[in-house]
DNA sequence: ATTAAATTAGCCATTATGGCAGATTTCATT
DNA sequence: AATGAAATCTGCCATAATGGCTAATTTAAT
């Protein structure tokens, strides 16, 4: 049994309460050994930060871990995303494709909202999970993989199961072992650990001075529901850091915005209509800002699917410009303020990363760049190719096939 | 001839006016016939949902369908992105790549905004078009294709040869067949279908009640010429079910919402930031509430086009390398990023950076992040207190100020 | 079939790291 | 002002890591 403030450091796991250290517990448990997992939770969580601590402690951990979010995917085609399909080559000429199964082979899959899953579909899952072996779509051919499944949901499956909604038979499958993530008020004496981390973690990637939270205002938040549980609460530590430009949050900041947050926030605040009702300038700035910043976490989504520089910003052409609004201090994502000689790593990892880390990044995605070529590789990266070499068998960080020209 | 209720439940097609119903027809007889087809019609008017439907129905259908967005890729990189390069043709082409038309090699391409292409790009489609044959940007050796092209504009083709912007023998090529989309106003019979599936669709997705809209009100927007066509009416659904939070919709509210139209609605008020200083009244809250609901379409815009825009997301899988415009296929390359390890670096730095590099800004970086603390930077950054003195010696990245506690 | 390029890992000299220690300085607390 | 803890800084030495070199093998292009 490895140690459990490794793992919990390790993870981003955050808490100290019972109910997550029986997770911690658990996860030190059900790690080791090749078993499925369900995770259960209401949404926001942490769900997927379990299953990710799962797999890390895995001895699958130098394997892929590849996470789907089945409620995401259009039924029309999640078999073919799960299980492939035969069809033209993306890669090389003449290839099938493969589908998350095959890409997770050796490793571990993460199936997210599970209970979103067609009931078509769980056949096929249910056969995977049991023998490992799988068709893709169009194709007779029987394939294997060797995965380790990890599934969640934040439904009573149990309930889907009397509704004829899923499969008695996957469900009972799925949950040989389950891991219960306790909400946000199952776990209130660690709303202090998740408020700092979020603080400093917002403040110190977005260049805003903190300055704390009065104890009296993290009172008020204890006693609030936060419905969307982990997630919402980092929503909203960082929307009154925003708010408040670097003062002390005080219990009258949390009191305002905790009264003015609706149960059921979605992409579009429905709040809204309610707030014009006010009259004052101050009301006004501040719902502009309310505004602009959740159009902002909208950006921050899309430049996360953008995946930093993946597309270039010229393909961007033809899109409203936003313009800097005078007068109001948005903060800027320091990442693209860039200072004169900061250019590698991202502003979010310092303080975060071992210089292993980073060598083990660099080398694992610049092998992915140069196609596996061992040689460009250790050029690129300014080391001996014999250097390489010991690097990759010391992390793992490549397949033994075969890459020429 | 297949079935044509068939045809319209599977491609998603809305309507049953006359005009859809012979695009239908169209689609019906030249789906399975091995022939270009040119797509026209006004902006929104449902292009690419026609293409796809065309490719569905078609031989080719258990291929690639690759989707091109000409109008948002750069005039630099058009050919490269077509056709593929040969590594070192140009800047960050790490290795040879293949470019759409090799992709789609046995099945579909679609071309929206072929009018956009520039004349030197035009010339080598014509090429490929007619012999399959062309050339990676960089590259002398011809290679070949099998591709069927269905291209599409929303701009009069014969207008841009007559004005020297498109080549008269592609244009004679690509309008071999051709498949006119009417807008919105020569299809009004149609609004009350497609108002009950975008209400239906916007409502559900976003858990808003959903009371319908009152018959005087359909009546209004059956008045309204709609230049974004179906585009535009989506948009409009969507906002007034927002703004009216769950009530039905009257024909006051569509009435009022209609006239406050702006003529250019994806541009970004500049006045914006006037309103912001004064005190404001009734209507002009309104205003600002409008002008923030358009910044969120823009930014909805964003997503698609990034997911749907040059990409089709049916060809995105097997990602084994970063490739500028394979980060447009934004689902499933997140999925990758989340992976274990790809956490610390920017993804722009791949393959352009060494490890002393990657070091050199990590202890920099970290000794800021510390106030220039020695211990608690090596700690941080896994290195010994003893080796930090060294790289800070070496780098020459730390002043001798001392910096305690 | 041939050839160049790439992969892979052993060997050994050189370089880098980390543990340790001690002198000195700084900071926080009383 | 006094005190103790924390931090800074650098020399020394054993150990670990790197890089150059080599050769056998495999792969891809022609």
């Amino acid at each position: 049994m490895f140690d459990m403030d490794r793992l919990q450091k390790q993870s981003g796991i955050i808490g100290t309460s019972v109910g997550i250290h029986q997770v911690l517990e658990m996860i030190t448990q059900v790690s080791p050994v090749d078993i499925s997992v369900l995770v259960t939770g209401e949404s926001g969580t942490g769900k997927e930060v379990v299953a990710k601590a799962i797999h890390q402690f895995s001895k699958r951990n130098n394997e892929e871990l590849v996470v789907v979010n089945c409620g995401a995917i259009p039924e029309g085609i999640i078999e073919s995303e799960l299980f492939g399909h035969k069809k033209g080559s993306f890669t090389g000429a003449g290839e099938d494709r493969k589908g998350y199964f095959e890409q997770a082979n050796k490793g571990t899959i993460f199936l997210d909202e599970i209970g979103e899953t067609p009931l078509e579909t769980q056949v096929k899952l249910l056969r995977v999970l049991e023998s490992g072996e799988f068709m893709r779509v169009g194709e007779a051919k029987t394939r294997k993989t060797d995965v380790r499944v990890i599934a969640a949901t934040n439904k009573n499956l149990a309930e889907l199961v009397n509704n004829g909604d899923f499969r008695q038979d996957l469900y009972f499958r799925l949950k040989t072992v389950t891991v219960k993530l306790p909400s946000l008020r199952e776990r209130v004496e660690d709303i202090n650990a998740f408020i700092e981390r979020f603080a400093l973690e917002f403040t110190r990637s977005n260049d805003i001075r903190y300055r704390g939270f009065m104890p009296d205002a993290v009172r008020l938040m204890k006693q609030y529901e936060w419905p969307g549980n982990v997630r919402e609460l980092k929503h909203f530590v960082e929307k009154v850091l925003v708010l408040e430009k670097g003062e002390r949050i005080t219990a009258d900041v949390v009191k305002r915005e905790l009264t003015d947050v609706l149960p059921h926030q979605t992409s579009f605040n429905p709040a809204l209509p309610i707030l014009v009702s006010k009259s004052t300038d101050k009301a006004e700035i501040d719902l502009i800002l309310r505004q602009l910043f959740m159009l902002k976490q909208d950006t921050e989504l899309i430049q996360k699917l953008l995946v930093g520089g993946a597309v270039t910003p010229t393909t961007a052409t033809g899109l409203t410009k936003i313009e800097p609004i005078e007068g109001v201090q948005i903060p800027q994502k320091s990442m693209e303020i860039v200072e004169d000689g900061y250019r590698f790593i991202r502003d979010d990892a310092i303080g975060d990363m071992l210089i292993k880390d980073l060598e083990k990044e660099a080398i694992k995605r610049t092998l992915n760049f140069f196609n596996n070529n061992r040689r460009k590789t250790a050029r690129s990266l300014g080391m001996s190719e014999r250097t390489l070499y010991r690097k990759i068998e010391e992390f793992g960080v490549a397949p033994k096939i075969k890459s020429r020209r």
